[in-house]
Parts: structure tokens; C-alpha cells; sequence
DNA sequence: CACACCTCATAAACTGCGTCTATGACTCCC
DNA sequence: GGGAGTCATAGACGCAGTTTATGAGGTGTG
């Protein structure tokens, strides 16, 4: 189900080498075995995905569009390499972050892989818990820095904004609302049953205050993933994170409801004034709060 | 460098179905050999992502977020096969699709893995190629529907809109422009070396035509990662699809400049009117022309 | 024009990882 | 206290992918 990894890390060596041997040195594994990963990925889809010839190796055009998605994967498995780096308790850390789950989610792997680009030493140590945990542990000095998503602002930490989180109403594309040219409003949400973040979770209270009235519960879990599920299995439709869903809309599997309501709500870094933040901390400050 | 793919499926289905085992049958595999998955993901990395019990098992606040991570890579290692499984020369296909680099990049995977979601039994065949040669298909044949990326649409084809390319103009985080706070001017583009795709691609031609002028050029390449890496070495501003750089914006390692030129441009559908549409064709064609 | 140098492919042996079968320990619940 | 579920452990097996060693083909050069 998921094999050809390691055969796609070959073919984007490859595009960038322009040889076989030297795409398997960088791999660090010798030229007959990167050879056999290409054959056999390309003896598996049954495609030629490389031009071999005597003075080097290129991709054919099928090869090149391959190399575009494999490209696209390891982006993601590098994501996912640094999130678990991070995740680590470690004994000599440099910086501790907490996160709240969407911004752990969709924006702090990026950050801490061009953290490590940035600085090879570093090591970054995550805690991923909830908005007013985060800001609890940087006040108690258990983390360096905190990202939260919630609109009120604790008074005594020193605060940054980095960037927005857009919250999108999405529906199956079965549901009567997936096909409305005109936005729904708020007492038509507060009308539906709603599939939503149990209540506490900084997306949860962005929708409530929005809507300033209390939904209807069609169900609560705890997860994005059950969260887009259950909007799929088209119990309701569901409130999340945009970044989350992106894929699904893509796909056509969820549709995006327009609504009157403000979902947009800030990212914020949070750090305490009184510690001073190591050399590490500040790069990843930096790196997070690129001008949008 | 790549390993744990298969013990993050397990992860998934851990959390999805609540139990090692079911896990295990699900991925049509033995219970130990989930566990063990399981446990070297575990041990590689120094965590706890489960709670066994005699319940059942169910993820720990760790292995809530490294499932998030786990499922963005499953989704781009599916896009991927199912990109691999349509350009691959069948026999009995069902719909013979055209697409432009840009758009058989980010955006076909997903429709085809929606499409194979909706009907199992579709065998999409994919073809990338330039914008030229899409409509060339499209008009002889070859090809039952196509995507591309440029303004000037044929008269004798049918045309759908399916959505919109943003390019971008985006720099290393060195570059002057980078830290700029006004939009920067046609004047100030065609004066810069930038980094393009080659003359006669659609990206090229959007910018061309938006700029008005002749642009000068630092390098030419024709593949949208070599354009990003020249970007990142600081051989200058690179314009791409907005989509291809979304990963080095989060991460800091590029940075978007403002402009005044309008750099939007419409994705459309072709087809032939003569032809009849497959319905699996129609299906592809619905699912791409998801309301925005 | 021949030789040196690069490319990649082939062949055979080996290593080891991951899997399966079989079993056991534990917890919960009736 | 038995039964039904959970997951872990142990040992044997099989095979996939690797390495080393070699060969074949094209390119360029003195």
C-alpha cells in the first residue's frame, strides 16, 4: 500500500544529479541498489520514469510529474520526521514550544524543519495541549515559547501575532447547504446540527463567540480527523480549521459553506518577559512570524 | 530516513478502529505484527503514541498530533498513487485526461483520488503537457478532457471554469525584497534577473502578459522545483504557482513579495463538443468543478 | 584510432528485517 | 470463576533488498 518511498527519494536525487550512481552516493547505499529501487518502481506502475544513457541519467516527462508528487510527499514525511523530533523529551533541549493542536498540526513541523536547516543543533522539544494549558506553561516557565489560537490575549506574557487560521463550515457534498449560493447565516447555523470541537478547544470558542448564540450539537469529538469524518458521513455539517480540510475540498469529498460569520482568528506567540529567550527560540520566532 | 510509513498507517487505524488487533485486520496483517510496528515507531523515537489496555488501546496526547502529521503524508502518498496509477498506458481506460505541469502537480492527484473514492472501477490515463499541446489532444482526440492554466481559451472547444491560479513572487528571505513593505511595480520586476519558467509554458506566459514588458532574465528552468531551489540559493525572485511554494512560505525558507500586477489566472476544463463525455469523465468534470 | 573513463545493468551471495504461528499473561465483565 | 476480549512474547521462516564483483556500452580525448 505504501511502498516506492525510498524508489521516489532515488528519483528526486536523480532529477537533481543527473546520475544514478551519484543520486545512490547521496543516498548512501551503492549504484546497483538504487538501480533495482527504480526498476522496480517502474516495473511496478509500468511506466519509464528515467532516460538512462551513457553520459548520465534524466527524467523523462512522466518521470518529472512523479518527481513533483514524490517531492510533495517527503515535504510532508520531513514534517512529520521534525514534529516527532520534537515531540521527544529530551535531556538538553534548547527550546521548549507548546502548541495548541491545530498549530502543531499544520504549522509548527514547517517551522521546525527550517529551524533545523537554520540551526543543525538545535532541538526543539513540543508539547502539544490546549490554548489555556499553553499559556499556563509559559507563564510557569515549563515553555519557552506558546502558539494559541484564541482571540483573548493573556496580558502578561509578551505577545506576537503570527499569522491567521480561517475556520470553515464544510458539508458532503450531498447536504442541502453544499449547493446555496448565498451564505448562511447565523440562526440558520445555530439552527443545524452541528458537528463541532468539544467545548474548552480554542476552535471551539472562536465558532461560539462568532455565533454568539449556543449551537446545535449534532456531535462533539475531540479529533480533526473525527471531526471530518463525521461531516463525510454527512452526520452534520462540521466547523474546523481550513488548513485541515484543504485536501477534502480539493478532492470535491467536502464542500465549502460560505457564511456571514467572522471566522478568522489570529495565531499568536506568547512568550514570558522575564526569561530571556535563547538564541534558538528567537530564530524560530523569526522564522514564524515571516511577513504574511 | 523514511521509515515508520507503514507503522503510521497502524497509528491511524489505531485511532480510527480503537484496537491494535482490529487494526492489524484492517491492514490485513497479524496482531503482532501491528504491535510490533508499533512499538519500533515507538522505540525509534523515544515516545508513547498508545495506552494499551485491556480495553482496547487508544492514542496518547502525542500520538494525537503524530497522527495528524501521519495522515497529511498518507493523503500526498495517496495523491501520488493515484497520479502514478493514471499515467500509467492502459489498455481498457475510461478517461483520457491532459493536464499542464502546474495543474497535474497539485491538483489531479486529489480529483483522482476522489474519483476513485466514487467509482472503483474508473481507470483514469493522465498525460502531462504543456498548455499548447492539452488543447492539441483535446481538439484530435487523444485526450477526452484537459486542464490548463492560460487565459486565451479555444472557441471550438467546450470550456468550463474549474478554479484559479495564484502565481507567486517569492524570494530567499535575504533578498531586498523581502523585507519591503510596499507592492513592488512592474518598473522595479523587469529591471530585476529573475528566476522563470521557460517561453511558450503558461506560468511564463500569465507573467509575460501581465507585466507587459520584457523580463530579464537571471535563469530559466523548466521544472517548478528547480525554479524554487534557484529561488532559495538567492540567484533571484522566482514567479510560481502559489500552490508549489505554499511548504517554503510556512516555512520560512522563501518569502512571498506584493505586487500591483494581477498574477490570477483562470484553470479551465476543455473538452470537445463532438464528443460524448464518458461517465466517468462527467464525474471528474463535477468533482473539478467544485463550488469555490 | 585506441585507450581511459564514465555511464548503467547483471549475477550471485548474504544479511537481516518483518512476518506468521503458537502461546501466555492480564483485565474486564457477566 | 469462567469466558471473551485485550496485547505481549518467543521462535522459526521466508523473502526483499542489499553488497560485492563484474560486464557491456557509449563518450571523449590525446
Amino acid at each position: 500500500m505504501t511502498p516506492d518511498l525510498e524508489a521516489a527519494e532515488v528519483l528526486l536525487a536523480v532529477d537533481e544529479l543527473g546520475s544514478i550512481g551519484r543520486a545512490a552516493e547521496r543516498l548512501a547505499i551503492t549504484q546497483p541498489a538504487a538501480s533495482a529501487r527504480l526498476r522496480s518502481m517502474e516495473a511496478r506502475w509500468g511506466l519509464t520514469l528515467v532516460e538512462r544513457s551513457a553520459r548520465g541519467s534524466h527524467l523523462t516527462a512522466d518521470g518529472r510529474a512523479v518527481a513533483g508528487w514524490a517531492a510533495a510527499v517527503m515535504e510532508q514525511v520531513t514534517a512529520m520526521n521534525a514534529g516527532l523530533q520534537a515531540l521527544r523529551r529530551d535531556h538538553d533541549r534548547d527550546v521548549r514550544i507548546a502548541a495548541s493542536l491545530t498549530i502543531a498540526g499544520f504549522l509548527v513541523p514547517s517551522w521546525l524543519g527550517a529551524l533545523r536547516s537554520q540551526r543543525p543543533d538545535a532541538s526543539p522539544q513540543l508539547a502539544v495541549v490546549n490554548s489555556a494549558e499553553v499559556t499556563e506553561r509559559v507563564r510557569a516557565g515549563a515553555a519557552d515559547v506558546g502558539f494559541i489560537e484564541t482571540t483573548d490575549l493573556p496580558e502578561d506574557l509578551a505577545t506576537r501575532r503570527v499569522g491567521t487560521d480561517t475556520l470553515a463550515i464544510v458539508a458532503a457534498p450531498g447536504h442541502p447547504w453544499a449547493s446555496r449560493d448565498s451564505p448562511v447565516t447565523a440562526e440558520e447555523l445555530a439552527a443545524e446540527p452541528l458537528v463541532l470541537r468539544e467545548p474548552g478547544s480554542g476552535t471551539r470558542g472562536t465558532f461560539d463567540s462568532a455565533l454568539a448564540r449556543v449551537p446545535n450539537i449534532a456531535l462533539e469529538a475531540g479529533s480533526t480527523a473525527s471531526l471530518i469524518g463525521a461531516a463525510q458521513a454527512g452526520i452534520g455539517p462540521a466547523v474546523v480549521s481550513a488548513r485541515a480540510v484543504r485536501g477534502q475540498l480539493d478532492r470535491g469529498e467536502l464542500v465549502e459553506v460560505e457564511t456571514d460569520l467572522d471566522l478568522r482568528r489570529p495565531l499568536t506567540v506568547l512568550w514570558s518577559w522575564d526569561r530571556r529567550l535563547s538564541a534558538t527560540a528567537e530564530a524560530l520566532l523569526r522564522i514564524a512570524t515571516v511577513p504574511a
